[in-house]
Parts: structure tokens; sequence; C-alpha cells
DNA sequence: TTGTAGGCGTTATCAG
DNA sequence: CTGATAACGCCTACAA
């Protein structure tokens, strides 16, 4: 099949109009008459005609795509049952059917389960509101760079996890096209920018420790330092702390890596300190969930209680929140509303590229579940 | 920002080479020396040149993207707690924080969770690995054609799963790119194609339920007629049951349309012929796991239990059957595995553009849990 | 309502 | 190892 692709002026000849014609027909911009249409239609689908996207960005200078450019572990992050992939393709000669009993989910995810497919989905459809495409990159190791700018130059404008490009690459990036940064991890920035409620929502959180469950020691596990969601969550940690008259600290007394891992070896320091004679605080408030789910592993190992011995939250929404025991209480973010802001925000620059920075800050919603107490059910 | 982006001219000129020069280095083809090197990566880096792909694309006949295409349904499938995005944004002033007692998870979802955000993982891992990007649409509505026949002018093929696009309209596209055929729904193709053991897996499924669960009279709910899929199953459970020597019906006596809500429908059927005294068959296998799900909600609405009362089982492995009431047995799809291997058919169709067709046939597993009653341990 | 002409930024071909 | 030079397929004034 497919010899040469039949072009623009392929169809107009074979339409006997000009290539404007077509070109205006297919647009439809300017004025085209009916005849003119009919034949141009046809003609398109006997030669079975698509327009190259390529010469058509390369002659308007827009490329009708937007960019998103996800953290590594995106690509885990997306992960669901009955993945796989895990480097080697299925076998050709495997079996075609295998049986199991009941088989435990795989062990933990990478990142737990902080659903960017959400993000995607999101970003897609507001793409696809503004007429636009979505192409999506991970941003993998080998070659970065040159995959980053690779998209770039294939773009109208690019969103951007916060932290997944080093700030040469972003710089290099958005000289080219706009970009709006998805804070997430890594630091701040002088694009367009979206993020939640992330102070507000801890804030609230804590404020319902201490006031529904008369909780008066709590403390604050963070991430690295630096990290800006992270910094605001324990402003709004703070803040809660102040507003009730209770202590706070400068800063967290415990910082992890966001992961369940890094949770697990902060819950053995909490665990084994309890050992040595100190008291557990009454509330642990995590900087996201999984942080929060790695301590969870190791009181549920060691017979702390949760909520009774001590009171856990995190933030984040993931799934693994719901099914945990206790099942987290947590922060909920509004992911696939976070792709589409995103997205919105993007096109709303490239229309307006001198318009002012935005930012953009999404409502968050505290969830509350076992792993803070019992509730009649009015919050 | 950006006035005129700077072009590969522009590096030529600052770098005082020439533009074929600058072209070979970007692309490392042929040999450019380590003086010319240096001074085009400088003037890259001073002038922040990124390379159009537009312009690439049309000088070289290849965009180096492969497109998705999925189904509209595919936006649900993405779902994920969280998500909101009914169709009206966020209000912009709304509260920051609001706050809910452990909330039940969103009724059902359309498709109830045939996670298609996994094929689009598995895709583009293999995309990545052949130095490809990916643009992923949903096959929507207003504008199906126009959006399809953009999307196909702009990547080196595409990966469109079966049933999403009108006929013509498909060979339309695959005279401009090649296609490659995901089977899900719909009907049968002359494109490359992926699908999994579909009658295997039924097959082994019902040879489990008659071997060791002892069940006897089987019966099959099915999808529409002409569904590939659907068939094969069909087919799979028919081998096995005459293999065991059991009278097997020449077709379904049910045939719901994949969603749960039809799911339900026959199951209150099955439940009223129960009621008039019919008597229900040992084992009802369906097609898949949504229609599983919508029997599995009457009957326990009903009370009538299972597995005691009725074995039950789907095809699929979506995440619900994990939690439900009894877990469900079912057949698991490698959906990542799916989207992997169609874009690695497809890269091996664009190297070899007149091989013969091909069929991948992927693995599944069948998942015995709950619903098809207990279970030692050894399958 | 339609056509003409020129250029968009790269790659590929062919000589040096 | 390097440079001219011609496409690549379409859009966009501008003119008719």
């Amino acid at each position: 099949m497919r010899g040469r692709a039949p072009t623009l002026r392929d169809v107009a000849d074979r339409a006997g109009v000009s290539s404007t014609t077509v070109s205006r027909a297919i647009n439809d911009h300017g004025f085209v008459s009916q005849d003119a249409r009919a034949a141009i239609r046809n003609a398109i689908d006997e030669l079975g005609y698509v327009p190259s996207a390529s010469a058509r960005g390369l002659a308007s200078r827009r490329t009708a795509m937007v960019g998103l450019c996800l953290p590594v572990v995106a690509a885990d992050l997306l992960h669901r049952p009955g993945a796989r992939l895990a480097g080697a393709p299925a076998q050709p000669g495997a079996e075609a059917v295998s049986v199991v009993v009941d088989p435990t989910p795989d062990a933990i995810l990478p990142w737990g389960g902080m659903y960017f497919g959400e993000v995607v989905r999101g970003a897609e459809f507001a793409a696809w509101e503004a007429g636009l495409a979505i192409t999506v990159a991970m941003s993998r190791s080998p070659d970065l760079e040159a995959r980053v700018l690779t998209m770039a130059g294939r773009v109208d404008g690019m969103v951007v996890v916060s932290g997944t490009l080093p700030d040469d690459l972003l710089e290099h990036v958005s000289r080219r096209v706009p970009v709006v940064v998805l804070t997430g991890l890594g630091s701040a920035s002088a694009h367009d920018r979206v993020t939640v409620s992330n102070a507000e929502g801890v804030e609230r959180l804590v404020e319902h420790l201490v006031a529904d469950h008369g909780i008066t020691s709590l403390e604050y596990v963070g991430a690295w330092a630096g990290t800006p969601d992270d910094e605001e969550r324990f402003r709004g940690f703070r803040r809660a702390l102040l507003r009730a008259g209770i202590a706070a600290p400068e800063s967290p007394r415990w910082r992890g890596d966001l992961g369940r891992r890094r949770g697990r070896e902060i819950g053995e320091e909490l665990v084994a300190g309890v050992a040595r004679g100190e008291v557990l605080p009454g509330a642990v408030v995590c900087c996201n969930d999984d942080t929060a789910l790695g301590l969870l592993d190791v009181f549920s190992a060691h017979g702390v209680r949760v909520p009774e011995d001590v009171v856990l939250t995190g933030f984040d929404g993931v799934e693994a929140t719901r099914t945990s025991d206790p099942p987290l209480t947590t922060v909920e973010q509004p992911m696939a509303e976070l792709g589409r802001a995103a997205v919105a925000a993007l096109t709303a620059r490239i229309a307006a590229p001198s318009r002012r920075t935005t930012v953009t800050s999404l409502p968050v919603t505290v969830v509350l579940r076992g792993s803070c107490g019992p509730h009649s059910d009015a919050p």
C-alpha cells in the first residue's frame, strides 16, 4: 500500500480548483462555493487524502499539540493489576493461560499510587475542548534532554510536573514554548503554575484533630527541605497549632522522602523511641500518604494501635488509603482537575503570551477515616 | 519572551558553519569535527535553539510519533478517586477545603474499570524504547473524523482499539499510515492485530469449574453478537464443556452489552426465573467482569448466595473484582502488555511495510477467587 | 469566491 | 569532514 501520499495539490488538481481553495475548504477559512466543496470532498475521499501536520505546522507556526512531562515514576503510578511490563516482554512461547489463586497485589508501588493517569485524563479532556492534541513523555533518564527538547519542538506549550526537569533544561524549553508548572515535588519557578490548597488542607485537618479529637501533641513528618508543597503543608500544620494555642516547631522534626520505605524507617525510629521510654505524640501528620502508610506498616507490626495509641494522617488521597487497616485519614487532591487546569492555563497563556504569570490553586478535600479515630458523621 | 525562535540557520551562522553541519551534529549522522561540535553546542545553548518538529517531519517524511486511539469510555476508564471533572471546572470561588467522612467511592464507573491507562503506559514504554513519542486521543463524538485524520497526519502509525472507529474512517486512516488494531470490541479487520488468549482463558476457567468444583450445569452470558472477543470466549466455553462431555449450546443464552447495568438486567431476569420455579445453573460464566458484577449486584440484593447457590465468573481482571463480595473469579488481561505489544507491532510494520499481517496473542491469567468457591491453593 | 507567489525550518543529495 | 541547493506540503497575504 501507500506509495506517495496524496497532497493538497493532488486534491486540488483532481477537484479542478486551486490548492488555496482546498486549504480553505479544509480549514474552513474564508469562502468556498458549495460546488467546490463537494468536488473537494470527493477528491479527498477518492484519494484518501490526509493533511500533513508537519507541513501545516511549518507553514502556520503552530502544531495544535501540547506536551505533558510527567515524572518517571508516573510510569509506575499508572500501574494497575494485570500489568507486568517488567522490562521483558511476555515470552512468545509461554503458556497462553496460567492460573493463580487470589494473588496478593504487587507489593508496593513506587510512589504508591499518585495516579498521574488522572492528570493525563484531565489534561486530555481540556486539550480536547480546546481542539488540541496531547503528547506525553515520562522524564526518563537516558536522553532526557534530547527527548524533552524534541517534545518542545513539537508542541505549542508544555505542562511540566515540577521537579521532573533540571532547571537549565526547563529554561531552555521555556525559551521556546510557554510552560505551565504543575507543582508537585521540586523547586519553585517563574512560570504559570497550578497547585492545590496545601496549607489550607492540612490546616483544616489539624483543626479537626485538635478540636474534634482533643489531640494536643502533634508531630509533622515532612519531605526533604525545599519541597514547596511540603513547606506549604507544614505551614498549614503550624498555623492550625498556633491558632489552637499549641506550641509548634519551626520545622518538621522528621523528614522523609515521600516514599513508603523511608516512612517505615521513620516509623522504626518512633517505635524505637517508645522502647526507650519516649512517649508517642497524640498524632503524626504526614506530608503525604506513602509516608504515612510506611509508618502504619511499622506501627501495625509492632502493635502500636492506630488510632488508639497514635493518630495518623496523610495527604494525596491515593487509593491505598481506603484499604489500609485502619483506612487512612488524608487530604485528597483533585488529580484530574490538576491536569485540566494546567492545560487551561496553557491555552490561556498561548492566547495571551504577555499576560501576567498566574497561579491556580485547586481545592482539596479532607477525608476523615479510621486512622484519626471514630466519627459521628458530621465533621 | 520569545520573539522569533532561532533556527538551524541561526545556529549555523553563530557557530560559523553551514546549516548542513549543524543538522549533522544534531542528528549525528555523518562526520562532524570536534571543534564544529563544540561551537555548535555553544551556539545552541546561547540561542536556546530547539529544532522544529514540523520542519523536520516535512523534510524527513517521518514524525517519530505514534498515535493511540482509545474508546471514549477510556476517559472514564482512567477514572480514579479525587477525579471530579464532571464537565464544570471547580468553582473559582469555592472553598479551598471541604471535609467529608469516609465517602463511598463514586457509584459505578461506566465500563467499570478496564484501565486503558495501563494500555497507554505500556504503549508509551514501547514507544520510548523505539525513540518515538506518543499521542493519544479518545474517540469522542463531535468531530471524530476530523480529529482522527488530524492525528493520522501527525504520526508514523496508529494503534486503534477495535470498534472505536467507523470502518470507512479506519480505512481512510490506514491508507495513510500503518494501523495496528487492538482487539476489544467491534469487528475484525485486515490489519496487524493484538489480542489475548480469550478462548484458552475461558476454557481453562471452565475446566476448573467442572473438574475442581464439580459443576455440570453452566451458562454463558455474552456480549452482542459479532463481538470477536466475546465469540472467542464463548468458543472456549463450549470447548471446555464438550470436552468434559457436557452438552453445550450453540450460542449464548444471554447477551449483554458488556456494561454493569445490563448485567443487572440479566441478573433480574435470572432471579425472576427462580421466582417462577426455574432452577439456577451451577455457574454463570460472563464474558466480562462488569457484566458479572452486575449479576452479582442483583444476586446480593435478592439473597442469592455466591458461590453457594450459583458460581459466578468474569473476564478482564478489573480492580473491582478484588473488592467485590465475594471477590470475583476472573481471567486477567495484561493491559500494559497489550499497549506495548501494539506499539511493537507498529514499529515492526513501519520498518517492514510489506511483511505479512501479524496477529499477536497475549497470555492471560485465570484468577481464582471466592466467587467460584473455596480453594485449597494448588489450582 | 478564487488563484498566485513566496516562505516556513529541516533534511537529503551531491559535490567538494 | 563540509557546503550548496533543492525539495518537503501547506498556509497566508495579496491580487483578481
